[in-house]
DNA sequence: CCCTTAATGTAACTTTTGTTACTGCCCAAA
DNA sequence: TTTGGGCAGTAACAAAAGTTACATTAAGGG
């Protein structure tokens, strides 16, 4: 496990921690779709993205739901962070956006190496403000752009996090992450096509030139 | 100075932290509408709020901003946080909402503290936790609610920190905390009125029954 | 090869929000 | 007292997004 701690962190902690990490830390493999945590889960463990991609989703209660932002290696989710130290249910759903593997850090020990390792500090600190930039940037979003450009940005991020050109979704699944309508979607993908950003095929997109 | 930060932060902060901020910090008072932080500011120092309450704004690179959350007594601002840590510009806007006065702590002792006090600590995490969890609920009100609830959520807002029930704010002015215009403000205040909520006057408005 | 089902295309309509334009009103400065 | 500017009310229209309904198409199982 020590060298896939290395790979994915290596320039980052020094090696008693990847060390320690290896030691107390589980690894756990995970495949698309995976559920990895539920609203109102209790979380007692902290995860570090070895390889893979996430999804972060945001639910409203009465209905719908809103995807957040993607994790990817090297990244660990603020919002599990949040719950282990305020000692409250997870806020968020967390589900594998594609094949990967994760570890997972007893919050004990996570507290313990924040006294004991700098290193481990910084990474924590900077992913509380990572993610509070990813979460300033779904606010531009919703706040300030209007359906079709939140699309495109969407089919971006997610050629990006699987590291491909075609989109393998429905028009559904993409509707579920905007908090919007299959219609809708549909329609503006269609206008997208004849505008010549991307070619439509029945369950994947491919992306010509989108910017 | 020592007896503000004590009675703003007293549970909170051990004594010999409480005297530290004392002796290091700078006092500083300010006055209803203020900018205390711009967009792109260089960030030197944190501020603790000892009372009065402040808005943090986030703004289109191309036009209209949005209230992201307000302040209040005992808060820090995790965004000025995220920005002294990781070294960057300010990515919002800090506004007075009404008279008060912060303590600023220089970037430098408030690091130093991280490993001296567990206190501070703790604060510094709950800061983050706090925001992470305002952010998310802007991200509701966007992506789940309708305009005409969101001009109620502001109401309430607005009336708890300034601890009244008459709002002293023009419509336009509540159009931008909204990002919307001010005809649309208008038509649902009226309708608000209409339904017995609120009280229209000029320059103010007093809330009658809203939940 | 047919049939079922999920996915997509599209029209027609509604609702919500944004925009433009004009009115009247209050208040304070001249 | 007049007047001018900021504020609010409202109508009429436009644009964006959501909804309903139905047709068409592709893929896979039998």
């Amino acid at each position: 496990m020590e060298e896939f701690i290395q790979e994915a962190y290596s320039g980052i902690f020094e090696k008693e921690l990847v060390k320690e990490i290896a030691e107390t830390a589980a690894l756990i493999d995970f495949e698309e779709g995976d559920r990895l945590i539920e609203i109102n889960d209790y979380i007692r463990s902290m995860p570090l993205l070895l390889n893979g991609a996430i999804k972060i989703m945001r639910e409203d209660p009465d209905e719908g739901e809103l995807l957040l932002y993607f994790l990817e290696k090297g990244d660990t989710c603020a919002m599990t962070l949040a719950c282990c130290m305020g000692q409250t249910r997870s806020a968020i759903r967390a589900i594998a956006e594609n094949k990967g593997s994760v570890v997972m850090i007893p919050v004990t020990k996570m507290e313990e190496w924040l006294g004991k390792y700098k290193s481990w500090r910084n990474y924590v600190f900077e992913s509380y403000n990572k993610r509070l930039g990813e979460m300033l940037s779904a606010i531009d979003n919703l706040a300030f752009m209007h359906m079709d450009d939140r699309l495109l940005n969407y089919l971006k991020e997610k050629a990006k996090v699987n590291n491909t050109t075609v989109i393998s979704s429905t028009h559904q699944e993409i509707a579920y992450a905007l908090n919007t309508s299959r219609v809708v979607v549909s329609r503006l993908l269609k206008a997208f096509e004849n505008d010549g950003k991307i070619k439509l095929n029945r369950n994947n997109i491919e992306i010509i030139a989108i910017d």
